[in-house]
DNA sequence: GTCTATAGTCGGATAGAC
DNA sequence: GTCTATCCGACTATAGAC
């Protein structure tokens, strides 16, 4: 397979690891962590495995010891990002799954739960951290889904989203199955995801350079009051709300 | 410049057109639309020239001959994305402005107009039409804006934004240059487009296949409900309300 | 495990005939 | 304007020494 233009096909012919030793498991952890990098940057397509070995301080070769191909590397780094992000996000999660397991939680704590935990998620996609290319890489699963997708959304999103959904559900008094639960809470999740992923478009309609601070402080309070005011409203006003 | 990986410089050497010829214009238009859709579907760095050429019907130096290069048939593609979505989108965003400008007009009116342009975005960002390719292509170029993507902002999408936000200024009863305001408009928005940049995560888990006829319906109804409900509350205080 | 060296392919772009 | 033919750099991947 030369000049690899999409995620195809993942044959993992042999185990670098068979023994159990120190420095190959080193330099493997040094490519990851480099290709999470160039990965995050250019997407698949635009990093080469020279920029990676690169980065990695290895040569060509050692990339293909470790990973077979430009597409193991590239799949190892989506079960990198979704072990850790899992681990990043699984506190939350459990705090939310453990409050819907009790009958008997208030309305105002399961929004405040919500609320906290979108606070969150606005930190983790519009601040400039670490997690940063991990987060490049993920928006550009999204958008472009490829194997590594798979990997991202069974691994780490599925159970925060249903998490959410549930949550929702009972905010709104519906049943979980309920799709229109299920829209509402992916359109809450994407208020949010949409300063990430149009960033660009959101930094010049606000005049902004970037979104730290204050700035984001503000994107989180005006997020805030829409997320309370769309789901507090229940029957009444302007015309639609029902089951 | 060969193996190019990012959009840096366009040199613009030659005119194409001097006299006024007709086959070469339709032989440069049959080739814009080749590569709106070659582009759409692997992006910039995905697609090859030769891709292009043999969709076009053409020859490779053809190609370079109207546009250059491989980016000036890119950017070929955004100023007639840019231009055509300014026609489609016009309309409503005319009507909207048309509405601003008198100082009376009730929330209701306001309120349906700003439904009715969601609808059409909803209808414009997941329906699957001709326009599909278009949409891909701006995605991309907001995931990881080029050059391209000052012309699709500043051509079609400043205009559209404008107006959005002066309507929900409007209808919260705040100026327009209340960060808050554009914040909100923003995030009503990426509600919408976010079915469309993280497709196939809202796909699994609402167990959907697309977006088609009545599934796109629930997506119009429960995104209306949740808008018309995060706008019609006032102040900031939870749990509250009003018009 | 890690290296040097290289094979084999494909990319963007151009020269020059017509 | 459009073609055939071609240049040459960059790419992924591998062979084989150490």
């Amino acid at each position: 397979m030369t000049r690899t233009r999409s995620i195809a096909n993942a044959s993992k012919r042999r185990r670098p690891a068979q023994g159990g030793y120190a420095r190959g498991e080193e330099t493997r952890a040094r490519i990851v962590a480099a290709a999470l990098e160039v990965f995050g940057v250019h997407g698949f397509g635009g990093a080469s495995t020279r920029m990676l070995a690169e980065k990695a301080g290895v040569t060509l070769p050692a990339l293909h010891y470790y990973f077979d191909s430009k597409e193991g590397a590239y799949l190892a780094c989506a079960e990198h990002i979704a072990e850790r992000m899992r681990v990043h996000l699984g506190a939350a999660t459990g705090q939310i799954e453990k409050l819907l397991v009790q009958p008997q939680t208030s309305p105002a704590r399961l929004l405040a739960a919500l609320l906290g935990f979108l606070d969150q998620l606005t930190d983790l996609f519009l601040g400039e951290h670490e997690l940063e290319k991990w987060v490049q890489f993920i928006i550009r699963e999204q958008a472009q889904p490829t194997k590594a997708f798979d990997i991202l959304f069974e691994r780490m999103m599925r159970r925060v989203l249903a998490a959410c959904t549930a949550l929702v559900a009972r905010l709104l008094g519906r049943p979980e199955t309920d799709k229109e639960v299920a829209v509402r809470t992916l359109a809450l999740i994407g208020q949010i995801i949409f300063f990430r992923t149009a960033r660009e478009a959101a930094l010049r309609v606000l005049n902004w350079r970037d979104f730290q601070d204050n700035r984001r402080a503000i994107v989180k309070r005006a997020l805030r009051t829409q997320i309370t005011a769309g789901l507090c409203a229940t029957r009444k006003s302007s015309r639609r709300s029902r089951s």
